[in-house]
DNA sequence: TTGGGCAGCCGAAACGTTTCGGAATCATCA
DNA sequence: TGATGATTCCGAAACGTTTCGGCTGCCCAA
């Protein structure tokens, strides 16, 4: 193995000028640079990270912490997820941990093992929740991280999100616009934050239309279509006014909402108008193609890059605000208003 | 960050003395390695992985390469795969390391990139083909690693498998001894090597038999539910002496096999019998329950640890012999015969 | 008394980088 | 002529471990 006394020896040059003509230092004549970089490549050199990763006290790893095995629902878009990121931080040369167990019993005590023996440089984290546990840790200890999404505060973190006022937002407005008023948001899951910020982009387009903000009309589940049936059902079972519209927080809910609609003798759009935001998730493996309809759209699967993009740049010294991306939605119209 | 120097000063021992404390070397008394032992946690010591991997020359990371993105209907599996790796590395105290992206060009370069800066110390490879290639690469540069599986040679190195010659021997034996002659043998993919041995043990039971072996009556495919149909059907359409029993290589052959019977309107086991292996794979999500048939089954997910322990042992010194496991696998009877 | 063996300890080197602080050379300018 | 500054280089230290070889007592047998 090559290393950079070789090197030094080879070409008659200080191990010092050898490394820092490697690493184009400023202080190195051209000629010199490209003499070394000709010497490395002939002789083979590939330097050792280890000894690298003692100096500089940092691993070149990133990693990534699954505290439960995903469902077989979920895989595939897991695997989607793992390959993305995998691949992306390659691309800036950096290698990628994956933990995962469903025998974690204590994630924050998973997360701080990989950091106290400086094995880890920075960790990519998924799914916030409204007041993160995890987020908040990694922020005390001061260990870099990506998140996917954003909290509710203010972000002091590298992250990558899309812009959820705005899709609750759009959302309800492109139902107001068609004269509705009684509008049902079937949402994700309680704890999510983003979850909690289209809800604020709901009520906002509800109360620039001057309509008054009803609690009952905002439920939540998990995004799978199952809580979009049962909550249409729910909703349209209640006394009181039946809502005219839905949003649902995804394709899947909005599947199960148009299975309680037909269910209950109800016809989109003459009778209920429906709009969803679409992730672009790979097709469900159960076959029965959801009915598409109007809403935003923003393809999940763009977000692997610029979160391997932005925590690398982020761990090389880039300011904060270079690594705090917040990706545009489009708009789709399938004639379900 | 407390070091080594640290607790030798507090503990008024040599550097030497604490690391061998630590590592439980022999030279060092009873009483001091509780002292150090005791000193070590007081004051949260935690070996800097870096300096350690620097001068063992290891890196205590194991890797696994997948150069494409598995299909959603493969995910499932995988993500068991990954997380039975992910969790069992951690028993032994090692990392574990995906590289996974579907525009791997060169498989071969992509192992020896990682190898080259030492960054990995041993590889876990899967499905390998009859003259498989990673194999070979990975034997000629003396880099460890354990197959989950065997190649047709003499293994010289680590793996876990099961007996898949048993496993083509005992099928084809509960076939023959309820009288069959005529067996079909839907078995996996050309190239893959267990499927080679399975055909080794159909041979052999079939040799004891006294029965005479056709080549048309081995037929390969992927192992999923549409080669079991298919070749079924071509089975049966062909002229010549129709099969009374079939073999099936995994649990969705015969789920395939058993819808072209029946749309056949043969009967099991009245006009054929059908004997499958069953890898105890996670349900398909397409929700149609595969009807059980009889043959032999050992988890798949079984494997995990076994491979995760054989291969951490082989990089600690352990002898070949105590890395190369076999595992049994059972039969079950479901009345298919 | 001598010497061998053993238990317990230590200093120093080694692993292969990066980087700090300085130094040599040479052209430029007052 | 001497000072200044830019360019290009280098020695040595540092990162935190492991390990090689040697050292000191001490006990016991010859």
């Amino acid at each position: 193995m090559t290393t950079l006394k070789d090197l030094s020896r080879h070409l008659g040059l200080s191990v010092t000028q050898v490394s820092r003509a490697l690493n184009d230092h400023s202080d190195v004549s051209d000629g010199t640079k490209e003499r070394v970089r000709q010497a490395a490549f002939e002789l083979n050199y590939q330097p050792n990270l280890m000894a690298r990763r003692l100096v500089t006290g940092r691993s070149g790893i990133v990693g990534f912490l699954q505290p439960r095995i995903p469902t077989s629902a979920e895989s595939a878009f897991f695997t989607n997820f793992l390959s993305g990121l995998s691949e992306n931080f390659a691309k800036f040369d950096r290698q990628f941990m994956l933990h995962m167990s469903d025998k974690t019993t204590d994630e924050l005590e998973a997360y701080d093992r990989l950091v106290r023996t400086r094995s880890i440089d920075g960790f990519v984290v998924t799914e916030p929740a409204f007041d993160d546990k995890r987020v908040n840790f990694l922020r005390k200890k001061k260990i870099p991280f990506v998140l996917h999404g954003q909290t509710m505060d203010a972000p002091d973190y590298p992250f990558f999100d899309i812009d959820n006022v705005a899709v609750g937002y759009d959302l309800t407005k492109m139902l107001i616009d068609r004269g509705h008023k009684r509008i049902l948001f079937i949402n994700g899951a309680q704890a999510a934050s983003y979850a909690e910020r289209r809800v604020i982009g709901y009520q906002k387009a509800l109360k620039e239309a001057g309509i008054k903000f009803d609690p009952d009309m905002v439920v939540r589940g998990n995004m799978v279509a199952e809580t979009g049936l049962l909550e249409t059902i729910r909703a349209f079972q209640r006394s009181g006014e039946k809502p005219t519209a839905i949003i649902a927080g995804n394709t899947r809910i909005s599947t199960g909402a148009l299975m309680a609609l037909s269910a209950m003798g109800l016809s989109m759009p003459e009778d209920v108008s429906l709009v969803a935001h679409d992730d672009q998730l790979p097709a469900d493996s159960n076959g029965d193609l959801p009915r598409p309809v109007s809403g935003t759209s923003s393809p999940l699967s763009a977000s692997w890059e610029p979160l391997a993009e932005n925590l690398s740049r982020f761990l090389d010294g880039a300011e904060l605000s270079e690594v705090q991306t917040i990706a545009p939605h489009t708009f789709v119209d399938h004639g379900s208003i």
